[in-house]
RNA sequence: CGGGGUUUAGCGCAGUUUGGUCUAGCGCGUCUGAUUUGGGAUCAGAAGGUCGUGAGUUCAAAUCUCACAACUCCGACCA
């Protein structure tokens, strides 16, 4: 390819509306340009790395017997209905009418169709385990499109979909989609850790999404430097933090004067913040009231607190009124002295506290010498982890301290058991005859935000930095002046060797001046540069320098390819 | 959906407060020519705008009023 035909608008300075790095540079690379809010044109240098990132992950599927599928877009109304996800999945998705007022939508996922394509035709046990996989554009209409292609409402995105006769056939597949997805994302050269998740509803399974450690990144996960435990924030595990025991004091209520938070409190009884108890209260959408206490210095985790309480599907924060009705106020709140009516709903921790400080329920006022196992016992109320994670907190499997990061989720690995087969009925016939529901897995790549995240963690003041893998050219020559001749036929013959011997190699035999090139390679990336110039060719050099390190060398025109694909190796 | 901001040439912006001097400028980019040629050149010339849309106020609107839209940030939400 020669840059001179190549469509990619370079950019010097950065439209207004990116906010984010990758997005900035994504626009001015000239890889990608906006059609309507989170929808975007992939331009040819941003395609050709979105190929290949689309052939390492074809290539890793079918080495785990997944087989490639294409499935509509478009999809009917009624196997949503079906599912029961019609109304569930809401303003989400892109929902439209045929000319006879048929209801149709833009797939956001595919386990409906794809349930819908099996069903009725897999019988039997014995065509089992099946593996089906599709990559192509999905469409969710999101409240906020942003971050360029970080959050958008069109995407490609592959998704696999396993099919087991069994639970245990079901945690093999799972296990070598884990496996896949590792090699995947090691090949594109990005730094990542697979994440404990939550599956939210969906019972009896596992759920990895795999995060690209980005400081930019949406999601805030946990993890161990000692062993390989990571999760994210809301469903990192945490164990008891044991108080030192103390003798019991005798309950008292204090005055504490406009003390309606932890900070104001501590400050004016002067006791440690690992002394008093916070509340947080919450109603779901039934109106229950659910007050949750962690430890002073502890955030509640509304996630947990959700999981913990039967019934609730979603938590708002509670109206002043439903906090009088139980005979508590804002700002004073403890589980003591409450009147019925409210679900209390305690970190595990708090139960271990001794002579601490809580509400008293009544404005200006606390309780001290709280024991919460003698003053609110255990019996009544939901004792459970509720509390956030934050760095420092010991690893649930090794005990060394966690830290904290921000990450992009480009991946996800997820059990669904029965729960499509069963809204669908795809049964089939197992050994001893017997109708069964398939056990089902799903599993999902964000191709261009698998894109957007290499540049989100791979890029200095210059631009991009590709690794070799997923770069959109690996290798570019750029003969300093193409308006001389002598240079032009030279860098053309180089151009040829290196791409007989299969490097992916672009000319840069553009006619502009060499600051002009050599600023455009590096706000596009290429791993190697390769220069011809006065300078060199006169002894026979070629110059060769890497993006990443900025190391520049000279080497022998005869042996040039074999070095560079040699240094391709290493990037 | 709530709150803020923005919308003027391909991109980045000024001009709006105080209506007229705006026949709307500047930088970058684009086109033509010349000189240049290893890190976004210089000179000369040129093209390019329904000032987001619609209604209104006025002798007069980029500028004031109202409505709407798009974009964007924060929040809420999020398989």
């Amino acid at each position: 390819m020669r840059a001179s035909e190549l469509y990619a608008p370079t950019l010097r300075e950065s439209p207004a509306e990116a906010e984010l790095l990758s997005h900035k540079l994504m626009l001015r690379a000239g890889l990608i340009r906006k059609a309507a809010g989170g929808m975007y044109t992939y331009l040819p240098l941003a395609w050709r790395t979105m190929k290949k990132i689309m052939q390492i992950i074809r290539e890793e599927m079918d080495a785990k017997g997944g087989q490639e599928i294409m499935m509509p877009v478009t999809q009917p109304a009624e196997i949503w209905q079906e599912s029961g996800r019609w109304a569930v999945y809401g303003d989400e998705m892109m929902k439209l009418k045929d000319r006879h007022g048929r209801e149709f939508c833009l797939g956001p996922t595919h386990e409906e169709m794809v349930t819908t394509l099996i069903r009725g035709e897999v019988r039997s046990h014995k065509q089992l385990p099946l593996m089906l996989y599709q990559i192509q554009n999905k469409y969710r209409d999101e409240i906020r499109p942003r971050f360029g292609l970080m959050r958008s409402r069109e995407f490609v995105m592959k998704d696999l979909y396993s099919f087991d006769k069994d639970i245990d056939g079901m945690n093999i597949s799972y296990k070598k989609m884990y496996d896949a997805y590792s090699k995947i994302f090691t090949r594109c050269g990005l730094n990542f850790r697979a994440v404990e998740a939550d599956n939210g509803a969906i019972g009896g399974g596992h759920s990895h999404e795999f995060t690209v450690l980005a400081p930019s990144g949406e999601s805030s996960i946990a993890y161990c430097e000692n062993c390989d435990y990571a999760a994210s924030d809301e469903k990192a595990e945490l164990k008891v933090i044991k108080a030192e025991v103390e003798e019991l004091k005798p309950l008292e209520k204090v005055s504490t004067p406009n003390c309606h938070t932890i900070e104001l409190v501590k400050n004016f009884l002067n006791v440690p913040i690992e002394k008093t108890i916070k509340a947080v209260a919450f109603q779901d959408d039934d109106g229950r009231l659910i007050l949750a206490f962690v430890r002073g210095d502890h955030e509640v985790n509304e996630i947990k607190v959700l999981n913990a309480v039967e019934g609730a599907l979603h938590l708002h924060m509670a109206e002043d009124s439903a906090i009088t009705a139980v005979g508590s106020c804002a700002g004073f709140m403890s589980p003591i002295n409450l009147k019925d009516g409210a679900i209390i709903v305690a970190d595990s921790t708090v139960m271990e506290m001794y002579n601490a400080v809580a509400g008293a329920n009544e404005v200006d006022a606390h309780f001290i010498n709280v024991t919460p196992k003698r003053d609110f016992p255990a019996e009544k109320i939901i004792v459970t982890d509720i509390r956030m994670v934050q760095a420092g907190d010991p690893c649930p499997h090794c005990g060394a301290k966690l830290k904290m990061t921000r990450g992009i989720e480009v991946g996800q690995v997820f059990t669904l058991g029965n729960k499509y087969s069963k809204s669908l009925n795809a049964t089939f016939l197992d050994e001893s005859g017997k109708e069964t529901y398939f056990e089902m897995g799903c599993y999902g790549i964000g191709v261009g935000r698998t894109m957007a995240a290499a540049i989100e963690q791979n890029n200095d003041a210059d631009g991009i930095i590709w690794t070799r893998a997923i770069a959109p050219f690996e290798v570019v020559v750029v003969p300093v002046n193409a308006k001389v001749t002598e240079q032009l036929e030279y860098a053309e013959k180089l151009y040829d060797e290196l791409k007989s011997a299969g490097v992916d190699v672009l000319l840069d035999d553009r006619k502009e001046r060499a600051g002009v090139k050599f600023k455009d390679c590096d706000l596009i990336g290429y791993p190697i540069r390769v220069t011809v110039s006065p300078k060199t060719l006169e002894s026979d050099l070629v110059e060769i320098k890497i993006r990443k390190s900025g190391e520049v060398s000279n080497f022998n025109r005869a042996d040039c390819t074999a070095q560079i694909k040699n240094l391709l190796t290493q990037l």
